[in-house]
DNA sequence: CTGAAAGCGCTAACAA
DNA sequence: TTGTTAGCGCTTTCAG
């Protein structure tokens, strides 16, 4: 790469000093009271010579780097793709770039990825929590280091976060399914310490017990993070041999319902007919299958948008605290025999 | 956020010069000759003051980031999320992070985030050009910044760039509709002047020739890209409409084959009975078709590998010159009646 | 084996 | 209205 053209090459050019360069390309010329003539003339040069300003020289100045680290959980997941693309959004509406990576559920990669980011003087960081992350979460915490939890946290730890009502989403989900006349509702959830899935789950044992009905633990399908495919595959085969079989299905996630509805058509079980479907959380998938699939689904946007100026909030004023929770939506399809 | 840590107070907290601490800090201790009692020494206070190096400066001084930029396209893209991850891996595997950004299609958006990255100093730059974005590459090409493209290319201009044969790619997968007993074949695709989707045009076309089709005009399918939804709608009307009517599509990329399908059980029409489908690309949501779609499928993770090396060996030394065209693989579904 | 010091490109306080 | 200059945190040369 060639040499670049800095600050001083433009000064030296026009025989300013580098503050008058610095004062014109900050746009600073009307508080500083820049002479027009000049401002103009640097302008002018700065183009012509193509300059363009050092952001690192630039940040290590301000201790600003306008910047917000981002660490998704996996890049694959709808939620993921959404959630980004809105924070991208928001933050660019803000004069901020988004460092971003993903920690595919591992917490190593998660502290790494932390530690990477905060090297690089990220002046926050937007986060999807993994498993076991407290540790991680709790140090941010105690170096002042403003962050904002995103779709998952942790009950215990009194952190600025944007999620849903879990509980109150998969109520809703299981009760629509007692509505709509049925009584043997398999569950499909991971088998995890994480919150928001828990929570998930005794959403769906409430909303069965308020209506009257006996939880079967064989209607319960707890499926490995690590044996996904597996798993569900089993799951679906295990509630559907049941003496009386499922009903229907209520997936905890929109992955683990396009791995169901997967083997649901290899199986050849006619939904809704055979099988009541309801997922929480959508995929662009749903739309090939073949009948539409009635699914909760999270304000991604919001969440995106509001976890940015949280963030930006605690930069500016370190003293925001705020745990904001978010009503989840419901679209109704067909899967459900309605 | 409170004052961090800096090389200068581990020094004088233990009473020894910043460049001591540095060679330490930069497991150079060897090279450098350091006494081994200070070099624990010196381990042993930066992890009490929690001493973490700020990049920033780093950068300044050895004008490296070690920053990897990265413009897609659209993050929905299944290619994207696949080569994002590649991206990521092996960057991460040479010490790079990356940065990212998806323009959306849009070339003034592709400009800005170009420029973002740059005044942040990117190493180098990893590219999907969006339609009538030449100039740009150009500029890069102009000012001797480090770049590779991916995915799509401009035939006149010599840039570095990774991509597959997009016009063997299509004849192949016509050439399997052909096979598979197909001679009314309809072919999808954006109306783009962008080189590699007009490749998959090229390939469609003489496949058809080499098989003594003739092209009918009312079985190519032109879909503007703002309106995608509609025109897909309108395009597999038609093309059912004809006389004769279609008796396969080929839709030339994931996004279209995944619309298509969306209308195609929409319209009740019977694949592969009535109607062959072919997608050039895969997309996780075919899985939740009532037939396995049949489809050509990029190597995603070597392409992004591959962006990586070389970009990394432009960074060390900018007199590579490297275009890489890889070919791509045929999944056999049953979407063709095979 | 260790320390002093210059300087990366920029900002901003202060001086003129 | 403009110029001078210290210094952000780090690397690295040179001297001791």
């Amino acid at each position: 790469m060639k040499r670049k053209v800095a600050l001083k090459d433009i000064a030296k050019e026009l025989g300013v000093s580098t503050a008058l360069v610095s004062y014109v390309m900050n746009n600073q010329e009307e508080e500083k009271g820049v002479n027009k003539e000049s401002a103009l003339k640097i302008r002018e040069a700065a183009a012509r010579l193509n300059y363009r300003p050092n952001q690192i020289a630039k940040s290590l100045k301000t201790n600003k780097t306008h910047t917000i680290g981002l660490i998704v959980a996996d890049i694959a997941y709808r939620f993921t793709t959404g959630v980004t693309r809105a924070i991208e959004a928001e933050a660019k509406k803000n004069n901020y770039t988004v460092i971003f990576g993903s920690s595919d559920e591992s917490n190593k990669k998660f502290h790494e990825l932390a530690n990477v980011l905060i090297n690089r003087q990220v002046d926050g960081l937007i986060l999807v929590p993994v498993e076991n992350s407290e540790q991680e979460i709790e140090y941010l915490q105690k170096h002042d280091i403003p962050f904002v939890l995103i779709d998952r946290y942790f009950p215990g730890l009194d952190a600025n976060m944007v999620a849903i009502d879990n509980y109150k989403a998969a109520y809703q989900c299981t009760a629509h399914l007692v509505k709509t006349g049925h009584r043997n509702i398999a569950f499909v959830n991971y088998k995890t310490t994480l919150f928001h899935l828990q929570e998930r789950n005794r959403g769906y044992r409430q909303a069965l017990q308020d209506n009257g009905i006996e939880p079967q633990p064989g209607l319960v399908i707890d499926v490995r993070e690590k044996h996904l495919e597996e798993d569900v595959r089993k799951g679906i085969k295990q509630v559907m041999a049941l003496n009386p079989a499922a009903d229907s299905v209520f997936f905890a996630t929109d992955i683990l319902a396009i791995h169901g509805l997967k083997n649901i058509n290899a199986m050849k079980i006619k939904v809704p007919g055979e099988l009541g479907v309801l997922s929480f959380d959508e995929s662009e998938a749903f739309e090939l299958f073949s009948c539409p699939v009635t699914h909760g689904r999270q304000p991604i946007e919001d969440i995106g948008k509001l976890a940015v100026t949280t963030l930006l909030d605690l930069v500016a004023n370190n003293k925001v605290k705020r745990r904001i929770v978010l009503e989840s939506d419901f679209i109704k399809g067909k899967s459900c025999g309605e």
